[in-house]
DNA sequence: CATTTCTACTGTATCGTTACAGATTGCATT
DNA sequence: AATGCAATCTGTAACGATACAGTAGAAATG
């Protein structure tokens, strides 16, 4: 029963305190490298018994695959890319992100790697990049918009990938977005019961998918509950002095709004300014409501009415909407969106 | 001159469009796979004319050497790990971190994998697995301890690292620090400046080596320009609630302090709510100092008075650092300290 | 002219893993 | 006894790159 004559595959020494390879199992187990992989791997044409001593060795020595050997020989990276817009970030949107596909991430093999671009350069390039090098196995990409040219390029490669936000040209994919129509209407109806009927909308650049949520479901919101928009020309991406300066503007004309609704937070905080500079009072004079990834606008007026986008649950399900297109599940499967909760909204 | 027999290295076909490889610029220009290499990297045993030859095929081809080859082949992972705390992360702090580091890797083979880690669990696991897994050339951590285990790991290892912050126990080693003790000093100086003499700070965790600077800063400051204390019992780590809570008691009690320093700019909402809480005004009946590392509080409140600490430099001056120790430079060259700017406090 | 030296290039083996095509054994079937 | 057939196990080649030990030819040396 003892194998004797083991001369090709485990004939070498097992070298001491080196990280432990197949070969160390291989040699240890008295097996051939072929048998120590498939048995890891559970192959059915590996008897129960050996898999088990296999496996016992393995996790005594503390085997991890090498990441080169695998990648090399199956084009398996093991990396899921996401790519950043750098210039957006002011609050902690995207570290929240990070921990949120880490938390996913951590329980299998694959690591997550950081993909930066400035989203006034070419938003393809990192695509391009990661498609071209093969350097990952996986892609998330946010600031989507409604014919978004690296979720046509990534589909059109087989390369799995999910999307923070939709797309809107009958493109089919794994996405995770906040329900932003609702969160618009929604933003009326607090405004509007509490009095508000003059309202302002701080809006996305128009660029970007999810400004048609928020017009639509901030129109039927004024539609439904009867109130009127005051125009307010600049969007969330705007420079933060921007933004309050032109609130200041709008807050001192005669035609000041009593209500508005802001589509971020950090411009939530520039918005806030600029109603504080002309000499207006939140909760006495207007109110208003914004969406926040972190809680952070409760902290500096308790007034603002605040919806929590959960950024981290995001980043979670994204993660395994990727993991699950990576393992073939269809993208129709992998489609989530989440609502807005309203933590400090008082009735 | 033309070689004829070119059967070992450069026989097969270049396979229409797939990746190219070093063989398919072998194969264009005729030669073989290894001059194609050591031309690549300039290797002097490889005539001028060929190393022209050969840099022209691989751009022409977009050439990109498979990551995978040359870390199976050599060790090198061409990676630069970020071990990142998921706790603290309120404000955008990593992020500007992140982009900093991209910032300076983008022009080189190095990518950024994130590995996050729960800092109440143990902090060595995620420094433990790189180096047991060889899974980074270099590695940056942050939130050091005077005598921090994982930096004598990394030393012991031989895994070159950059710190965000510094040690106190005889360890050299790169690092990019904020001056914590200017900062406190020069706090101390601005609020006497303004008459306060009575002072709270609001200190790091006594764990972390910055706490000593900072209360060293401070108690220089508080003994140059003649003021006093007022003891707070809480640190920066604390739930933003915890915080205002204790600050609120603070202030209401006769023993209120005229002025606090702030070392985190998170923290320094939750004070700024306390301080309103106990109906009190900045500006008024104190005056706040506080760090920060994204210009926000000013948004907040415009009286507070606040130091910049730029993270996003800081993340460009530690991969930058890392990238020089990876390439053998002495860790004492790699050391920097970077100078609180204080960008709204009017003389 | 023979020999050494130098220049410029090349083949082989190898890193760790897995796909593939066998090989060995025992046992049931004819 | 020969054959077929699972059930297990194994060697070889390959992924792409590079370290190393060459080799061929030209030029310099004696």
């Amino acid at each position: 029963m003892e194998n004797k004559g083991n001369f090709g595959q485990a004939a070498s020494a097992p070298t001491a305190r080196e990280r432990p390879t197949l070969k160390t199992i291989a040699f240890m187990t008295g097996l051939g490298v072929t048998t120590v992989s498939r048995a890891l791997k559970d192959a059915p044409d590996i008897g129960a018994e050996t898999k088990e001593r296999v496996r016992m060795v393995a996790r005594q020595l503390g085997y991890q695959p090498n990441r080169a050997g695998v990648r090399l020989r199956t084009g398996k990276t093991n990396v899921i890319a996401l790519v950043l817009s750098i210039d957006e970030e002011i609050m902690g949107f995207s570290s929240q992100m990070v921990f949120g596909i880490s938390e996913v991430l951590s329980g299998t093999p694959y690591h997550i790697v950081i993909t930066p671009h400035s989203h006034s350069k070419d938003p393809m390039q990192p695509v391009r990049y990661i498609l071209d090098t093969s350097s990952a196995d996986g892609v998330i990409i946010s600031r989507i918009e409604p014919d978004d040219p690296r979720v046509r390029l990534l589909t059109e490669r087989g390369m799995p990938f999910a999307t923070h936000g939709r797309t809107d040209a009958g493109l089919t994919h794994p996405f995770h977005d906040f329900d932003n129509e609702a969160f618009a209407h929604q933003a009326v109806e607090k405004l509007v019961k509490r009095g508000r009927r003059r309202i302002a909308l701080l809006q996305p650049p128009s660029k970007l998918t999810y400004y048609a949520h928020i017009r639509i479901g901030f129109q039927t919101g004024l539609h439904d509950y009867g109130a009127e928009e005051v125009p307010l020309r600049v969007n969330t991406d705007a420079p933060l002095a921007d933004i309050r300066d032109i609130v200041e503007v709008m807050m001192r004309s005669a035609n000041a709004p009593d209500g508005i609704v802001c589509s971020a937070g950090s411009a939530a905080i520039a918005v806030n300014a600029g109603i504080e500079a002309a000499g207006k009072a939140l909760g006495r004079d207007l109110d208003m409501v914004s969406k926040q990834s972190v809680p952070i606008l409760n902290w500096i007026r308790p007034e603002i009415i605040t919806a929590q986008e959960d950024v981290r649950q995001a980043g979670r399900e994204m993660a395994k909407a990727v993991i699950a297109r990576i393992d073939g599940v269809e993208p129709e499967l992998l489609q989530s969106i989440s609502q807005p909760t309203w933590p400090n909204s008082g009735r």
